[in-house]
DNA sequence: CGACCGGGTGACCGGTCGGTAACATCCGTC
DNA sequence: GACGGATGTTACCGACCGGTCACCCGGTCG
């Protein structure tokens, strides 16, 4: 590419990068493509191209395309899981805390790159190692949650558990609707509607509920 | 395969049928494969394989593999969508409403099968006409529910919409949540939860949400 | 100045898999 | 009891793509 042929342009693709620099930048790369076409869909040779690079390159830094991925998820699922941590940790108010959690995922989701399409659109789900990736990310957050319901409510973990993982459905759904029509409704509205669903179901539930059992644990 | 070679053995394989046979034969072998391994992994050969058949019969019955998945993937999303306008239809009572659409959801995930995982887990978002359809589908749920809280509450048809979507969202993910632990909690104790939380949370709008406007559309 | 070496490249291989062409077989019909 | 068309089969093709081999630069150091 443009390669001016009468001047000896001291820089020439994007020149020789130690290589630090150029693992990061075919990190970066890798990502845009793998959130932009999916793992199947994503070749190499354009993770390559557009590091401005030649493939065998990108397998000095990764052993696989596998590899490359799973490093990529790892990254995203963490941060969405700290996040729901932070959340939950930062506070001791649950309804701050709700608010926190719904809030995270907005963030999240609502990220430059929509990185977060790794995580929630992977099409690599049937991979033993992306499953239980995307499966411990998932239990982090719903554990982080359900252990606060669980012990400020008259629930066992099991149940405290299954709430939880509404609550992450709820959020992650409810964002990812959002996304597109973020110009209809503002972030912060969006987040407060959804922690005023979020935490008036679950602050009713220590003494309200009169359902079949009250029996904690 | 096990063509004992002495015995002209009357039946051959599983025989010959008639094309419509044959067809719903092939779309459950399809159906299958594409749930246990995803589009990607799933060969064609094998769908043939386990329907008794060879390859070319499939090609007589689907124009292609794409085309084979559409079909099942459609059959699946009417599925959800339409039990999802039936707990909203069914009746006019709003908590009954909310039971019935976490209800919808569970029975869907919980079916035979694991069918729900073509639309929920589906390995091939990134091709457009899956895409379509499965928000197709999701949108169609949403609305669904949407249209009765805009009714029922103050709130306009965006900000509905979701709050709807978070419904959804809890509802789905809930039901993937408890599916392998349905020993723990039963079905309808875990739906009953789920309606609890969801009830709670939006039954409070029409009057308590004090948020920055009331105003109706 | 020349040899060494980290960084980089073009060309190629091999396996997999969707899709097809050509051939075989069964059965109802006249 | 031969015919014809629906039903199936074997064998094959070709494209795509992850992964690798052999080779090429250009700067730095003795």
């Amino acid at each position: 590419m443009h390669v001016s042929r009468s001047a000896p342009a001291p820089v020439r693709r994007s020149s020789r990068l130690p290589r630090g620099a150029r693992r990061a930048q075919l990190l970066q790369a890798a990502q845009e493509v793998f959130v932009a076409q999916g793992y199947h869909a994503a070749a190499m040779d354009e993770i390559a191209d557009r590091a401005g690079v030649s493939k065998p390159v990108l397998y000095q830094h990764f052993p696989g395309k596998r590899e490359l991925y799973l490093a990529l998820l790892e990254e995203q699922v963490t941060l969405l899981t700290d996040r729901v941590r932070e959340a939950m940790e930062g506070t001791d108010d649950n309804r701050t805390r709700v608010n926190g959690a719904v809030g995270a995922y907005f963030d999240f989701i609502n990220a430059d790159g929509a990185a977060f399409r790794l995580v929630f659109e992977s099409d690599l789900r049937n991979d033993d190692a992306v499953r239980e990736l995307a499966d411990r990310g998932h239990r982090a957050c719903v554990e982080a949650i359900g252990e606060v319901i669980a012990a400020d409510t008259g629930l066992d973990r099991e149940r405290a558990l299954l709430l939880a993982s509404g609550m992450t459905g709820l959020s992650e759904t409810s964002a990812r609707w959002w996304l597109p029509r973020k110009g209809s409704v503002s972030r912060d509205e969006a987040v407060s509607l959804l922690t005023a669903l979020a935490w008036r179901g679950i602050s009713g539930f220590p003494r309200l509920e009169g359902g079949a059992e009250g029996a904690p644990r």
